[in-house]
DNA sequence: ATTATTATTTAGATTTGTCTAAATAATATT
DNA sequence: AATATTATTTAGACAAATCTAAATAATAAT
């Protein structure tokens, strides 16, 4: 089955929009891809007759098993290419997203494969998140909490769920990336704010909506 | 100036067959292309549009200074891509055009510039074909001849002019790639088929057709 | 249970890149 | 020079991916 760019992106935003079984609504789906629910409306008809997703008239859009295993090619090269780029050209991990997505779409599973032994065949992205394997099986993720809701004190940052570049440079700023240890010094019960501290930093306080971006997992 | 996949490949296609100055026809693009000729015309007059060829009806077609200058990106991402198959993901030469042909695409400035790092800034790819630096200077092409006219007995494989995958995989299997040392065995007048011996390989008899697409200087 | 609001789909248009078939220009041949 | 051949362009069509505006369905509010 040979997917053109247009389709891929659907496919992937679907897979992300869906998180294990929810049903993807079309303006949700424009919403992500930048684009009009008329369009979304038309792609879906065009997934459906190659059977990649299932979809009824006003009733969502979900993967079929064929669609949920291209979305995983997807990702998979979609993030390995991140590793690439940050781990082998010293990218910032804010800076590679839209580069990924381009690079995504060179469709050679040898490539692929390549790349992947080329990385050591890492099982995380520079985001966090896991990379399915040859076969699409993805690692099952650690536990991790947000960081607004974390109990223990010492803690590592795991990911980051937010993708905006906004957030990104936020971090990188603040010299906050994947591994960081962090310890928390204060919850503010008034806004949710949290205050935390970064060995050899001074404390910064975090506001309780970047803290529901940050994972964490005890260390 | 934003250029299409399509736009990219037919400037990179012009440059290749203008060869410095020759003018390029509408017909030998479109074989160059695997497309129509009537394609041609009307990417050509777009491009003209763009002001990245000189075009006249029936005149053929020749790049601008900015298309040149558009022509060499597109190239130094190509050769650049290659460097990176063969020497990082151990893919051999004759595998990479059609990937290469594919990343290409993928316009970011600091990506290409930082891949080129990566690579210790190579000046020649594993085709033997120069690389266009950051400001689209090449390197002067060292002194070759096609080995159809080579004097000298000794040589060394420079470049394969041919990109075709038959060629290249004829020369794999013959053990030769470039750098390869040669020695000149016999010229047949007969059929201008010549007889070369590879070190520590039997001596092969090469067409005057193969002969003619591998460039070679003198060791 | 009507009505208002929001979500989704349809109909029809647009852009890009391509094609075929016919027309025209340039070149080669007699 | 007239004619035949080849190269190029034009005209009109088509598929993919998108859009806007209008119509319809689903859901929420009174």
């Amino acid at each position: 089955m040979n997917l053109s760019i247009a389709e891929e992106n659907h496919i992937k935003s679907i897979y992300k929009l869906q998180e294990g079984d929810a049903v993807v609504t079309t303006n949700a789906l424009a919403y992500e891809l930048e684009t009009k629910p008329a369009s979304v409306t038309d792609m879906a008809k065009k997934l459906k007759e190659k059977k990649l997703i299932e979809y009824e008239k006003y009733k969502g859009i979900t993967l079929s098993a064929d669609g949920r295993k291209a979305a995983l090619q997807i990702v998979r090269r979609h993030r390995l290419w991140e590793c690439f780029l940050v781990d082998k050209l010293s990218f910032s991990w804010e800076e590679v997203h839209e580069l990924a997505e381009e690079l995504e779409h060179v469709r050679s599973e040898k490539l692929t494969n390549r790349l992947s032994e080329f990385l050591g065949n890492p099982v995380i992205d520079p985001h966090g998140d896991p990379i399915p394997d040859a076969n699409g099986k993805l690692a099952k993720p650690r536990p991790q909490t947000s960081l607004d809701q974390a109990n223990a004190k010492r803690l590592v940052v795991t990911a980051v769920s937010d993708q905006s570049t906004a957030l990104l440079a936020f971090l990188n700023a603040k010299g906050i990336k994947l591994g960081t240890q962090l310890e928390i010094v204060a919850h503010y019960e008034y806004d949710n704010s949290i205050e935390i501290k970064v060995k050899g930093q001074p404390a910064i306080t975090i506001s309780e909506q970047v803290a529901k971006n940050i994972m964490v997992r005890p260390v």
